[in-house]
RNA sequence: CGGGGUGUGGCGCAGUUGGCUAGCGCGCGUGGUUUGGGACCACGAGGCCGGAGGUUCGAGUCCUCUCACCCCGACCA
């Protein structure tokens, strides 16, 4: 792309209010742009993030066996007076009969009830990803916590405890793996079950001073407990727990039966009997995993994109060699994703630039460079430059 | 939802005890000079001062109401 061309444009100055380092530095680098509180555009650098963390949660979630649907957002209330959740203070009524949805077990427990009956139809793994409606009574932080937010959540449906426990730890494991992919070394916390379920539930938690969540943290263990459970010592060797910040990024619940039961979703065993589906749902905050990214991985400069989320993985500037440089960009464009800052303007709000929307590599394309035959290399997270030629780019 | 604060060109701000054509910086446009870390000169465009009502000869400025946004707390998948 050529950021000539973009709708995201960088700013020098960024409205008085953005309220976390999230918000400051993705408005000033082009990625977002405040509607309301708590509901934000993603212009075309935002949504590339999106779409790249998107891309890893499907292959980690389609790997464990869990099919994408994708329900309303529009969903009936009598749907919601079934589970008694219609009156919560976070729920938007657009209309007298109408709720938007802020989760979606009201909708996939009936839409599974047309597909299980037996046994056999056991176990059933579906998810989506999908914007979510809450009216928090203080929306804050920038993508952190909105009214309005982009969330993966996958419902599993069960025909004992042990399927539901093994699923569950599956689910774990991707949880993992997703966030480390997106370069974000998280701890599962455990803590209560909110609307949801009176069970306890589990947390993946990043921790950072713009989290919004106390936590007593294992090093040790590498678990924690959200304060809100008043634990001393960690339950698993006896040790001392230190007082961490969180941003909470996933979390996971085992529903048992009580969405089953409101709307008898109930399955045929073995021996002809009736028995209530389990239920387990395990959501990702897909925006707020951009916030946290962010909130981990920048510097005084700008943003520091790590490559399997980055929107472009070069950010090729032309000092006064277009036409050089147009050659180049058309060239790696075949291979790559490169953001080409083509514009008329100096190299100091260029190289500025470049570090604000902290793709991984930048490329310079000079008078000087090409007496070198090549082009200056320099990664966002190094000092290091070095000439190489332009065909040895990409390589590290 | 309680307490506090802020609303003035796209962004950041200044506007005195009410006073005459509402300013500044950045950004934007045109022309020119520059050209490896946010250059410079000249000219120029852009504002019902959040909204409604009121006080006054006169309101960005004072009063009332209202909306929006931010902070602290409560709340929080």
């Amino acid at each position: 792309m050529k950021l000539s061309r973009s709708l995201s444009q960088t700013s020098k100055t960024v409205a008085h209010d953005a309220d976390s380092v999230n918000a400051k530095l993705l408005t000033q680098a082009g990625f977002i742009k405040k509607e309301a509180a708590g509901v934000y555009s993603y212009l075309p650098f935002g949504k590339r993030v999106l779409a790249r963390i998107e891309q890893i949660i499907r292959e980690e979630m389609n790997a464990i066996g869990s099919e994408e649907i994708l329900m309303p957002a529009l969903t009936p209330l009598e749907n919601w007076q079934k589970t008694g959740r219609a009156d919560v203070d976070i729920a938007f009524r657009p209309t007298e009969k109408t709720v938007l949805g802020w989760s979606h077990e009201e909708i996939v427990t009936p839409l599974a009830k047309t597909r299980i009956k037996s046994y056999r139809d056991l176990p059933l793994a579906v998810y989506q990803i999908q914007t979510k409606f809450r009216n928090e009574p203080r929306a804050k932080s920038g993508l952190l916590r909105g009214r309005e937010f982009l969330m993966k959540d996958l419902y599993s449906f069960h025909a004992n405890r042990k399927d539901l426990e093994q699923f569950y730890a599956a689910v774990t494991e991707a949880y993992f793996r997703v966030f480390e992919r997106c370069g974000l070394k998280s701890f599962l916390v455990s803590a209560g079950g909110g609307e949801f379920t009176e069970n306890i539930s589990h947390e993946f938690q990043v921790l950072t001073e713009a989290g919004e969540d106390k936590l007593k943290i294992c090093k040790k263990c590498e678990l924690g407990w959200n304060a809100e459970l008043e634990i001393a010592k960690c339950e698993k060797c006896g040790g001392e727990l230190t007082e961490e910040k969180g941003s909470e990024i996933g979390n996971i619940f085992d529903l048992g039966t009580k969405y089953s039961d409101a709307f008898d979703l109930n399955f045929t065993n073995e021996n002809g009997e009736s028995e209530m589906v389990l239920m387990g749902c395990y959501g990702i905050g897909v925006s707020r995993l951009v916030a946290t990214i962010a909130e981990i991985h920048h510097d005084d400069s700008g943003l520091i994109w790590p490559e399997s989320v980055a929107p472009f993985q070069v950010h090729l500037i032309s000092l006064g060699e277009d036409q050089a440089a147009e050659k180049i960009y058309r060239e790696l464009s075949k291979k790559t994703e490169v953001l080409f800052d083509d514009r008329d303007i100096s190299a100091g709000i260029k190289f500025a630039d470049a570090d604000l929307i902290g793709c991984p590599i930048r490329i310079v394309v000079s008078k000087k460079t090409l007496e070198k035959k090549g082009v200056e290399r320099k990664k966002r997270d190094s000092e290091k430059t070095a000439i190489v030629p332009t065909d040895k780019i990409l390589q590290s």
